[in-house]
DNA sequence: AATGAATGAGCATTCATTCAT
DNA sequence: TATGAATGAATGCTCATTCAT
């Protein structure tokens, strides 16, 4: 990862905050924006402005970094999703509100392709322990879709797959989707619509 | 990228094949097994059983031999596309087969996810360039699409969007869909066939 | 040194030891079988279930504690050769049953190996202390050969140099001695006697 | 280990030296006068003016140098131990010569104490291979001291222990057995006339 | 008396790249 | 067309040491 420090002041952290939090949260947003073996311990210490030795005082190694951090992203996105499905409104109103709100934020959902260059790198259970996280995401949404189809609400199908289908529509990447040259992008609000339109039919009833 | 190459005697080439096409087709399988970064030069030169140096001699640079490689799969990937859309069949039994054959081979078209970790690397043409070659093969697939649209085959809608949505669907990664501990993965036509029952309800009129 | 701690569960002292103490005896075990640079304060510190910065709240650098315990170990070394030499036996008994007892132990007293890499860690003053303790250690055997000598026990040569000559046939690695493959190295007691038989010839009248 | 290469200039090459042997002859001078872990790459690559990056061009790792360096030396030291034991002189004269020439040199043959600092960073096929060089060295010697056996020339012992014996006594280090402050080290010559007369008494008849 | 946190300097190793042949 | 040799810059990781509490 080539130093180009994002511009601007960083916000002013009010609240002094314990710095194995704080490396938790600046490698989350370089490993959600850069591959693994793009980002450089150094990179996560100077973005935190302390030394690599701090970095490994609290995290014996890369790959324990990056588990880690990978994991508290999971656990808070989990957190995330929850709060939104739980809400009392029809599903399919649920659904769109939190396709609106990944989209919004940039905060890619897209693990597998977060997970590309660590075969070699992770060990076997760090793999494992992040799947595991991911797999307790996915269950979420598995879940309430489950539920709406005990409901009569959607027909039956696999509500895992269900899950990965609604994400993997979400990945779809809207930006590229304009014509040469042109560089407005349709509202968000719209592509939501047009996929959880598209995931509806999916998952509708006839 | 660590050495473990894969066990067994690579077969024999009969027909020498063109150094920089060797290369090429070898870096394609590094590159698509491997993150970019994880794929280094002398990995490549090894695997084809010539010098690094000799790498250099057709390919500038990492990045440059890094984007042929993309473009070239990338057209080699279209053409199969088109070869199997363009059969004279309904419509959906096309995109059914061209399911089960991109399911079937390994070839991840993730493409997104496989050009993570490249945003600092990739000059920008380079990067539009692969972008680009991208685009088009999307286009194919909307391209079809669009024909079943204006031919009231199916409702009208975005054919890139739904080109997209397709292809994102197709990047399910079924194996791990399995419950804790069972190992046995549903048959790829079974896992086509709920793709495509999906998607052809989501361009479906009614 | 990497992190193989010795097995089994290390035995509970019921008397609480002073902590400079622990650390020093720990820090010799550590050095005895490890090299000066092999040896880290956080493997001193660990080994002694305290931290770092209590092994520096008593030892202000590396070098001092290395110092220290080879000072304290070697002390330690010359009072069991006094014992030992120093009982009403034949010179031949005497110095037989200190060879057997240092070959027994693992104690090496291959100060001048042990003393391998620090060349240009320790200072000037504390290679002095180290070698100057070691030279009384040297004394108290080259003490009673002389007085061997004097009683016309055995032949007059430096004693010194025969202090040394015997201190040096002891650090003979007999377990490498065996032909390959025999694991069978010959007993202890054998090896002592051999090379005390040696060395009384190099030393005896006629 | 801190830089402060020997004064002097070095000596101008004539001949050119293919690098790697550079390298090894290099590598041998440092490891001989400090321990595997105060030598860095960097001080081998700095001693022979090329960079670190050369250094790894030639030998894949640190152990791997480390290990071909002291095999090289081994052999070297073997081939000057037969050269002399070959003359045609009397064994106790031909025993001199050698101790002469070892005394003279630095060449500290004391591979025991040159080995400590390894054990767990040499793999076990180094260490080994490592050993069986040194074996052969002294196998070298005891078949000269088997010999004399044989013809009747000295008392019949274990000549592998014999010539442990021979180099052990050859290792003690005269240049400290002075007194106090006095720099007056004896010269070489008696010194290996003292320990040849001590190790012939070990091993003539009578 | 003891420690948790932090750091600067160093180290083994890798890698993209160059260049003379 | 192809390569052996060489390198500068990184990168993951370690370690002796400091300091406020």
């Amino acid at each position: 990862m080539k130093k180009n420090r994002s511009p601007g002041r960083p916000p002013s952290h009010k609240v002094t905050q314990p710095t194995n939090e704080l490396i938790l949260q600046t490698a989350a947003q370089l490993f959600l924006n850069h591959s693994y073996s793009e980002v450089s311990m150094d990179d996560v210490a100077i973005e935190c402005n302390i030394t690599k030795a701090t970095v490994y005082y609290y995290f014996n190694t890369k790959a324990v970094l990056y588990t880690e951090t990978m994991i508290k992203m999971m656990e808070r996105i989990r957190g995330h999703i929850m709060t939104i499905l739980v809400e009392d409104k029809p599903l399919k109103s649920r659904l769109l509100k939190l396709a609106i709100t990944y989209l919004t934020e940039t905060i890619s959902i897209d693990i597998d392709g977060i997970m590309r260059g660590t075969k070699n790198t992770l060990s076997e259970s760090q793999t494992q322990a992040i799947r595991k996280e991911e797999d307790q995401m996915y269950q979420v949404i598995a879940n309430v879709l489950e539920d709406a189809m005990k409901m009569g609400e959607v027909r039956k199908i696999d509500p895992i797959f269900a899950a990965h289908a609604y994400m993997s529509l979400l990945t779809i990447d809207t930006d590229r989707n304009t014509k040469e040259g042109t560089f407005i992008s349709p509202p968000i609000e719209e592509t939501a619509e047009n996929i959880i339109d598209f995931f509806w039919r999916g998952i509708s009833k006839e």
